[in-house]
DNA sequence: ATAAATCCTGACCGATCGGTCAGCTTTGTA
DNA sequence: TACAAAGCTGACCGATCGGTCAGGATTTAT
């Protein structure tokens, strides 16, 4: 029996969970090779044989966890529209991958590793969404600099500017506070950042407010 | 005898620097833990024992790489000055760390594992360099802010837009090319994403040009 | 020519890798 | 209560890991 809309968790359920929190949290330290499933059992509290019982294989477990980030990725602005303000629009834009960052840094890290490996388990397909994603926002911005909304910059140059700026805070995390005294980011930190790069990157732009501030 | 200062490559300075570009190679694909010396050997063309002769061990030869990556870094922008004409040293700045990415891609990589990883290997004085490296550059910012030359956004998250958006050719080249239908990038590419930097980041943070432009 | 130094490598070491499996315990159902 | 299904795990497999070492090959110095 599936209980599958039932709030109880059933035992596969609470293991999983378990064991899809430290494996992303080893895959994003180590990489695809460098985590090992031993130490992904260890990080959950879970013999290394029940990893394999519930995940069937390293993987498996490593394409389950990048399909997922890849998913919450895809969900994001997804309902753009030439009509909407440039200023507001980038502002959600870079405003909600920060969050991203900030809520989501592991998995951040993991879609990173897998990225700097060459994207072996990125499929043609994921590939192919995100250039979906990327073009149909790109010719977004390009109507609203040919409306004189915004400067003519390259929109998949602005696009790419973004996510890394935002993706930055999670993935250079070590080194931002290393660099920077800090313990770790906080939710003020994230703030001030966000606020930086929505002032900088919408002027840089040319993008006109709606207030008529520039 | 070491013939130092002459120009013949003896035996041992050829195979190191074979195994150098095999070993930055593998570890910025891999990481530390995913990298294993054996495949290291294989991409030199040189046996497994041959290259422990040369670099003695695994953990050696990747903070030799790391050291290699953090001096060519910290060259950088050696010379600046409050002075300066702000546009310039942004510029000259995003221009510089953007011929890093061109150039040493790999480099790059291996340095952004080295992070992921948490910087396991960065000593607590590299770091501090690189914390005297930033605030020396932020507190010529500062000052240029206070005289009114660009407005008084944080140096700090400026100075990591600039490495986050530069380094990102070189870390998620895989990506870049996947979603855009390159092969790979090439001159044009690093040249015209250099402008869109360029002008972006200058004219985002209130930089008055020379020629009077905004 | 010959001794010394360096270069080079196959064989081997214990540890760990991803993965399998037999067989145990626990849970769910009739 | 009884039986099936699911959960669980120690022992084990061949492969590969980082590293050592004896000893042959080659180069260099005298």
């Amino acid at each position: 029996m599936d209980n599958h809309d039932l709030p109880e968790a059933t035992a596969r359920e609470r293991n999983e969970q378990r064991i899809f929190e430290a494996a992303e949290s080893v895959f994003a330290r180590h990489g695809y090779r460098g985590a090992s499933i031993q130490a992904i059992a260890a990080a959950a509290g879970i013999p290394k044989s029940n990893v394999l019982y519930y995940v069937g294989s390293k993987r498996r477990l490593y394409i389950t966890l990048l399909e997922r980030t890849m998913w919450r990725w895809n969900a994001m602005l997804s309902d753009i529209s030439v009509d909407d303000d440039p200023a507001e629009v980038l502002e959600a834009f870079i405003r909600s991958k920060m969050r991203l960052s900030q809520t989501h840094p592991r998995s951040s890290r993991l879609f990173a590793n897998e990225i700097l490996q060459g994207a072996p388990f990125l499929k043609e397909s994921l590939f192919g969404e995100m250039r979906e994603w990327v073009e149909a926002r790109a010719e977004v911005f390009r109507h609203w600099a040919e409306r004189g909304l915004m400067d003519p910059v390259d929109p998949v140059w602005l696009i790419f500017l973004i996510w890394s700026a935002t993706q930055h805070y999670a993935d250079f995390e070590t080194q931002i506070v290393g660099i920077t005294h800090r313990e770790k980011l906080d939710e003020r930190d994230f703030q001030s950042a966000g606020d930086f790069l929505c002032q900088v990157i919408i002027k840089g732009c040319g993008v006109r407010r709606r207030d008529g501030a520039v």
